[in-house]
DNA sequence: CAGTTGACACCGT
DNA sequence: AACGGTGCCAACT
């Protein structure tokens, strides 16, 4: 918790998400003080799926509550798969009641 | 060293 | 309302 990066800050944060919890590029982007920057939590994630740590990117998504980088997961289907298993729904790569699942870690 | 990319977000047309 | 273009920051090639 010393030495962290930008990329540091959100496996930290990507990993701090409670189970069952989502949240946006946008809000890890503003709690790492880039609100603008929400393609670099992106970028950060994308390079997280490299880390040896398993992230569980499959609970972050989009505003939308889409899940744009199951591709990038595992499995095209297996992002959907622990979602549904932490009882969040999702419908086409889509959160149902996304917002209501939402977690800000600004709040946290 | 400079250019391009990256799983987005927002504004304008 | 839908679509396109631009803006952001940092890392990768």
């Amino acid at each position: 918790m010393t030495e962290e990066s930008f990329f540091q800050k959100v496996y930290q944060i990507t990993k701090m998400i409670p189970e069952g919890r989502v949240t946006t590029y946008g809000a890890i982007a503003r709690y790492l003080g880039a609100p603008g920057s929400a393609r670099m939590v992106g970028w950060a994630l994308n390079n997280a799926y490299s880390q040896d740590e398993f992230i569980p990117a499959h609970r972050v998504v989009n505003r939308n509550g889409c899940l744009t980088g199951k591709h990038h997961f595992h499995g095209p289907d297996v992002m959907q798969d622990l979602l549904e298993s932490e009882g969040i729904q999702v419908k086409k790569d889509k959160i149902i009641d996304f917002q209501q699942h939402f977690w800000d870690p600004n709040k946290a």
